[in-house]
DNA sequence: CAATGAAATCTCATAATAAGAGATTTGAAA
DNA sequence: TTTCAAATCTCTTATTATGAGATTTCATTG
C-alpha cells in the first residue's frame, strides 16, 4: 500500500526498522517503499537532518540519536511511567520477581517500565521490545477487555498460538476464556512466553478501553496457588489504581 | 524559520520536544511553528498514527510508543554500542568507575551506552539526555578534534562556559588548552558537570574526525595524579580500538 | 594519476499534493 | 439542552513533490 501524501511517505521510512531488520541500504529502501532514488535520498536526507536516522558502515542507515534522546524524553514524560514506578515498587518489594508495565499500540505491545527483585530475572523483555499478541498473560489481560467486535478479529488472527498454549481449542471456547478473564479481572500463563516464569497481568483501561497491562513474572518454583491468588489481587489492584491515576477515571468495566 | 516541505515540515514538530518542554497542546504547537489549524492536525494525525506521537491528559502531546520501540532497536543496532560494551565492561571492572559512551550530533551530545562500577554512582547522565557542551572533559575531548574552522565558532558560542571552568580567559587561551588536549589524546575535568566527580575522556575518531567520546568518571576523593594518568592512558587506548572497531580505519590525528 | 562504476545529487517540467480560509462536526462541560 | 472549544472537512489555488534523465561525487583499482 503505497502512501500518496508526503508527509506520511517519509514517515514510512521510520516504519521499516524493526527486530529483524533494523539495518538498511537504500537500495533496499527504495526497493521495499517502492520510492525512486532521487524521492528516497531527499526523504533520507531530511530523516538524517533532523538525527532520526544515521549511516552506518556498509552505507547502511540506522536509527539515529535523536531517537536516543526521544527515548529519554518519553521515560520523564509519560505519566504512565512515573505513575507506575511507586506501584512497581511495591509490588517488587513485596515478592522477588519482575514487575512490567506494557503498553498496547497498533498491533504491538512494548514494556515501557519495569523492576525487578527476582535473583535472577528470566524476563527478556527490555523497555521497548514488541512482545508476542497470542501468548501471556499480558496479551490476554489487555484483549479480554476488548469490545468483541474488535476482539473477534484478533482471535481468529492469534487462533494457532491461543490453541497452542491451551486457551481453548475453538473460538467459541477462545471467546468463553477471554470473559472469565473479564470477570476474574487478570490473567494467568505458565511458561507461555519465557520458560519457567508465571506471568500475572491485569489490564490498565482508559474509560473501559485497554491501553497497557501490569504483570507481574515469578519463577515457576515458587508459584503455589495461594501465591498467584494473592499476588492476582494485588496486580488487579495496582492496575485499578494506576488506571484511575493516569486517565483521571475510575475503572468501570471489572464486573460486566 | 518556518521550513517550506512539508516533510521537514511534518519532522519539525518532533524538534520541539525537549527535556524543557516534553509535552505540548495543539495550541502551543501552532503558535510555535506557525502552522494553521488544520495543517497542524494534519501533522499530528500522521505522527499519531505512526506511534511517534501520543496524547496524554489535558490534551498534550507527547512522544508515543515508537519512540520507545525505535530507542530499543537503536539499542541493538549500533555499531557503537556493540563495539564498546567489552571496552566498558573491562574498564569498569579494573577501576570503580562509571565509564560511558557519548554520541555528538548536531550541538548535542547523547550518553548512548554505559557501565558503572562505582559503589555509590554520582554521575546522572542516562542514556539519553543531551550534556552540555561547554563543560567537562567529554566536550573538550570532541572540540579540541574539530578541524580549526568548525572550532573558532564553538570556542566563541561556549566562551563563557569555558572561561568559566578555567579552561582559558581569551579565545587565543583557549584555543591553545585544545592544542594540548589534543596532543596528549585526551580530556580531564574536575567537577565541572557532575560535582566531585573527575571525568577523564578521549573522542572515538571516524577518519580523523570526533564523532562520539569515551569517557571514565571516578569520585574526585580516589583521584591521584598518578591514578588519572593511568586511566587516561586506559581511555585513549580504549576509545582508538573502538574507533578502529567502529570505523575499520585507524585513528590518525592523534598526534598532530 | 586516470579510468571505472556505484552512490548520491541536481535540474526542471509537469503532475500532484499541500495549504489554509472558512465552514462544519464532534466532544465535553454546565 | 446549550455553549464553546477542539478537531475535522471542503475546495480552490498555490506550492511543492516527483521522477526522468543528467551530472557530480566518491571510492576503488590499476
Amino acid at each position: 500500500m503505497k502512501k500518496t501524501n508526503s508527509q506520511d511517505r517519509v514517515l514510512a521510512v521510520l516504519d521499516l526498522f524493526s527486530e529483524s531488520r533494523p539495518l538498511w541500504t537504500p537500495e533496499e529502501l527504495m526497493r521495499e517503499l517502492g520510492y525512486t532514488r532521487p524521492t528516497l535520498y531527499r526523504y533520507l536526507k531530511s530523516l538524517k537532518d533532523i538525527g532520526l536516522l544515521m549511516s552506518t558502515r556498509g552505507g547502511r542507515f540506522t536509527l539515529g540519536p535523536r531517537v536516543v534522546e526521544m527515548d529519554y524524553l518519553s521515560r520523564r514524560a509519560d505519566p504512565l511511567v512515573a505513575t507506575a514506578a511507586p506501584h512497581l515498587a511495591r509490588l517488587t518489594a513485596a515478592h522477588p520477581c519482575t514487575a512490567l508495565i506494557v503498553r498496547w499500540y497498533g498491533d504491538k505491545m512494548l514494556c515501557v517500565a519495569s523492576q525487578s527483585s527476582a535473583p535472577n530475572p528470566i524476563s527478556s523483555y527490555p523497555r521497548g521490545r514488541p512482545m508476542p499478541m497470542g501468548r501471556g498473560a499480558i496479551a490476554r489481560s489487555i484483549m479480554a477487555f476488548l469490545p468483541k467486535p474488535q476482539l473477534v478479529p484478533l482471535i481468529s488472527r492469534y487462533a494457532h498460538d491461543l490453541r497452542q498454549v491451551g486457551v481453548g481449542a475453538t473460538p467459541e471456547d477462545i471467546l468463553a476464556a477471554f470473559k472469565r478473564i473479564r470477570r476474574a479481572g487478570v490473567a494467568v500463563a505458565f511458561g507461555e512466553v519465557t520458560p519457567g516464569a508465571v506471568g500475572i497481568a491485569a489490564p490498565i483501561l482508559d474509560a473501559g478501553y485497554p491501553v497497557a497491562s501490569l504483570c507481574v513474572t515469578v519463577g515457576g518454583q515458587q508459584a503455589s496457588g495461594e501465591l498467584i491468588d494473592r499476588i492476582s489481587a494485588e496486580v488487579r489492584e495496582a492496575a485499578r489504581q494506576i488506571g484511575t491515576e493516569v486517565f483521571d477515571e475510575p475503572n468501570s468495566n471489572l464486573n460486566m
